[in-house]
DNA sequence: CGTATAGTTGATTTGGCTCAACATCGGTGG
DNA sequence: CCACCGATGTTGAGCCAAATCAACTATACG
């Protein structure tokens, strides 16, 4: 049918410089839990963080694995998933840079609840949770920060959860379709971009449904010319439109 | 058919004293967030925070609400809801004596992203958000001990987007039983009881299902012996029953 | 080019929702 | 203390959104 279909989606222009040493300082001193700290503490900080790399796929840890890090996504992306023991992976959050995962327990005995997957290839610094305690002891500005961005993935939590009690399938592939747009979207030639790779089956496990189910409503999505896609990738070109899907429902 | 089925939940046993000033002091120093603090922070603390009564089923903020506050439930029950535009209410969680809700947030502008009902007659503390974090500043364990609970909440809300995901209607009902039970649960006479009133309606909107069904699934158990129950109550003689049906699905 | 991965589309089945009628409990007031 | 009535819970019948099963096509990548 059409042969310009090739992905829009930038080239993963990923460079182990990310990681290095020098170029975390400015990672740090963005982070948003690092946000307002003086730059002492930054460089402190970093001195204690471990860096490591992951090939896209790869693993970072398996859900069940004893918790013991905190993971700072410096670089690329990465996904937590919860697996059921039928298989069924459910895709509960994809991260970018700057973001956290991980565990801030210090106590031993906890497992990780989730499994984190290399997104992309990514550089992803590592703390031991210990540690991590000391620095928001001594910066009580750090704790509350984090105390900021939990309270909003909890307000995020409980609006996915609304969803997929109630809401529809299609009104809960418009929703993640938005908020994802949102989160990584930029305006492109075909529209607003949601710059990750993203499969059906991706936004199957990001909702709930099945992988068949989230293709045909993303055909007819694009009969609607709601939305451009193609393989591993999104654009909204009518964003109003899937507003619009969200109201509904009297 | 049975007269003997009058609800063995306990009587509120609800005093306006749990209020009072002095014991309020007592309630503040078992608070999970307040935990090794020193005494002379309780004391300090305890003069910034007001207190309100709320009868059962009395709307403590509606969402949409401007949000200012941070509550605990200094006694009885409160339920966090939020509804869809098609009347449909989901049950995100229910908190007990020494949880808080409400918002952290200092900046003006938010919105209370859920709405917050007493379950039973309940006593409310509150104080500014902003206030609020003047004593995370001060105190930063406070904070710390924030943060895991925050974490907490949030690892229960993912799993429960795994449930809603991919697990089955009974699935989901045996998960929230046992999960109240862990939480509010106490041996009697008649099994580990569920000490809180619990309708079919409100184990509906906390698993995604509609009021019909749940009874149906309730109906089911009984039968099988794996729970009594009754209007209002409900009390579980074979937890083992219910985990087993958790880990099938293969 | 050839192959593996990703996506599409149709046919069929089904879990759980909807609508509906009824049963039961427990609090209230006569 | 009992009769009443609204709230709560139960149960059945029919239906529908979405899952499942299955065959197929298109695309990127080496």
């Amino acid at each position: 049918m059409q042969k310009h279909r090739n992905t829009p989606l930038e080239k993963p222009a990923f460079n182990a410089e990310s990681c290095s040493t020098d170029s975390r300082l400015n990672i740090l001193h963005d982070l948003p839990f690092f946000k307002n700290l003086p730059d002492a503490a930054i460089v402190e900080i970093n001195a204690i963080f471990r860096t490591r790399h992951y090939q896209s796929g790869e693993v970072i840890y398996f859900n069940g694995d004893p918790a013991s890090r905190l993971c700072v996504v410096a670089a690329g992306g990465v996904k937590l998933l919860k697996h059921n023991n039928d298989g069924h992976d459910v895709l509960i959050d994809i991260l970018k840079q700057g973001e956290f995962f991980g565990t801030l327990d210090i106590l031993g005995g906890t497992l990780y609840q989730e499994t984190a997957e290399a997104q992309t290839n990514c550089c992803i610094l590592k703390i031991s949770s210990g540690q991590f305690r000391t620095i928001l002891n001594t910066y009580p500005l750090a704790a509350i920060n984090i105390i900021d961005i939990l309270s909003d993935r909890l307000k995020s939590a409980y609006e996915m959860m609304k969803q997929l009690s109630v809401q529809s399938v299609e009104q809960r592939i418009a929703f993640t379709l938005l908020k994802l747009a949102r989160k990584v979207g930029s305006q492109k030639n075909v529209g607003l971009l949601i710059d990750l790779p993203l499969s059906r089956s991706d936004l199957a496990a990001m909702t709930g449904t099945t992988s068949e189910t989230a293709s045909r409503i993303m055909s007819q999505f694009q009969k609607q010319g709601i939305i451009k896609t193609g393989r591993q990738w999104v654009s909204i070109t009518e964003p109003d439109k899937l507003e619009k899907l969200l109201e509904s429902d009297l």
